[in-house]
DNA sequence: TGTACATCAGTGAACGCGCGTTCACTGATGTAC
DNA sequence: TGTACATCAGTGAACGCGCGTTCACTGATGTAC
């Protein structure tokens, strides 16, 4: 069978759909190309028709996830309140609860620490875009003022998140997400705007 | 050869030590049981004289490593200074640029989410007492008051260490930890004390 | 004192399994003449 | 209009390798009699 035109295109950004999702719930090195093609509704040898190497669908997935996150952010109104909307479905039970659709940074951040240069240069190159996306909420700063309030904010985020996640408690876990996100917001509350 | 009687004890504890240092360094599914038992000058075998299982290692070495930051942090003063101290130190370049001698949290939370319940459970309660062992920086404000607080400056400092981590450009890098720990300083002097 | 046996930390080969990757092949369609 | 060939997304078996785990064995020492 020819297929149309976009089928390949299709594909290829349903295997990295399939595979944001299983990387965020299983990890990285947990995920083996045969279980996620499979997921895919393919078979293991079609993967290397659409990426060179598991790294290479690594780089895409990092790339794909922290652009959708941005478009995700740019939904909320452009001001401080637009943040703060951020901040409470960031800090919820719901992007808690579920790895596998939430942020790219929560679920795998230390994963990419570990994974090569070009990988972290593509993390890294779209999280200075999303931080940089921010100056739409806070006109009366300037770029580095945005940088530096928004780096602590996701810092904070991303890290209380992860706490959240770890504690087997769930009281705990309530505490340090409400807790979380009352520190998040007080840090732009202060921020001089 | 008859070892003397704390031989097996301490063969036990070198297992653990080298484990702490591997999977902060490699990830816990990065890091098989046979390189571990090589870098331990043991073969794969003996680990199951010492270990019933990989996960019964990986509980080990996290309720390990969670006492020996609690202790690392009790060598500061007892009081704000200290935990000034406590912040400076954890985010600092030596501290980024050595995940396999560094902050359990930082080098694993995400992969500890993604562990069995009882792995969670040791993390968990290690935490806590962690969190806990900072009364004595803060006198005047009374335990939920420092869990609150402590919570919240260990999300900012374990995400913003991570995220200084995954920077490819370390000039970004060393803003993101200048940036954060400026923010967690502040977090602590704002904090009614 | 001498000998037979128990103890036990560690050895190293082997188990089945899933990993990332390769490759000869399939089969439906489009194109050339 | 009919036939031979090119295209190409996807198939599925196979590659070597490292994984977690098991187990029969070694060999130095202690103990019983």
């Amino acid at each position: 069978m020819r297929y149309p035109t976009t089928h390949k295109e299709q594909t290829h950004q349903r295997i990295i759909d399939v595979s944001s999702r299983l990387f965020k719930e299983q990890g990285i090195d947990g995920m083996g190309i045969a279980t996620l093609m499979k997921e895919t509704s393919l078979t293991n040898g079609a993967f290397y028709a659409h990426f060179a190497s598991k790294e290479a669908l690594v780089e895409a997935v990092i790339a794909d996830q922290v652009q959708r996150q941005i478009e995700s952010f740019q939904e909320q109104s452009k001001d401080i309140a637009g943040v703060k909307a951020i901040i409470d479905l960031y800090l919820s039970p719901g992007h808690r609860d579920h790895c596998g659709l939430g942020c790219p940074s929560a679920a795998l951040l230390d994963e990419i620490v570990r994974r090569p240069e070009s990988t972290k240069q593509v993390y890294s190159t779209g999280m200075l875009e999303l931080v940089d996306s921010f100056q739409v909420h806070f006109p009366q700063l300037n770029a580095e003022q945005v940088r530096s309030l928004v780096f602590a904010l996701f810092g904070l985020m991303v890290g209380t998140l992860q706490l959240a996640r770890a504690m087997s408690d769930e009281k705990t876990s309530d505490f340090v997400l409400e807790n979380g996100r009352k520190a998040a917001l007080a840090l732009v509350e202060n921020s001089g705007s």
